[in-house]
DNA sequence: CTTCTGACGAAAT
DNA sequence: CATTTCGCCAGAA
């Protein structure tokens, strides 16, 4: 794992949780990790090893879009072949494919009760 | 130390 | 809807 920022483990922990089919946007996750910023996140997945088996994929942007660059057709398979379905105008609808959060499991890793977390959630798009 | 560049986001236009 | 503006901040040069 290469070492940059210190929150990137969680950040890598936290995205591994992401089921195959579903997508949370950087602002999500970085609402559970104390200490990273959505531009975080987003630094944090264009620094993923490629062997890491972090599905980097499913973290959009909170437009519920995926962020132009080189690669990002690439993304856009990759949930295609998910089933993650897009409108007309390439937004994922949060209702039907946004992420309900991580297992308690990792909630407590991260020092986070279960009270907590659904104040965090309530704030969460969809 | 300074400068520049973004896989971001929210609000305003 | 699309564009712009501004706040934010890590990381590379």
């Amino acid at each position: 794992m290469i070492r940059t920022h210190s929150t990137y483990p969680a950040i890598y922990t936290l995205v591994k949780e992401i089921p195959c089919g579903e997508v949370a946007s950087y602002k999500m996750v970085s609402s559970l990790v104390k200490g990273s910023t959505a531009r975080i996140v987003g630094s944090a997945m264009a620094a993923v090893p490629s062997d890491a088996g972090v599905p980097w994929h499913r973290v959009i942007n909170s437009a519920g879009k995926i962020s132009v660059r080189e690669g990002s057709q690439r993304q856009r398979d990759r949930l295609d072949a998910e089933g993650v379905a897009f409108t007309k105008g390439g937004k994922v609808d949060w209702k039907n494919h946004r992420w309900n959060g991580p297992s308690e499991t990792w909630l407590e890793s991260a020092g986070l009760d279960f009270i907590d977390f659904l104040t965090i959630q309530s704030n969460w798009p969809g």
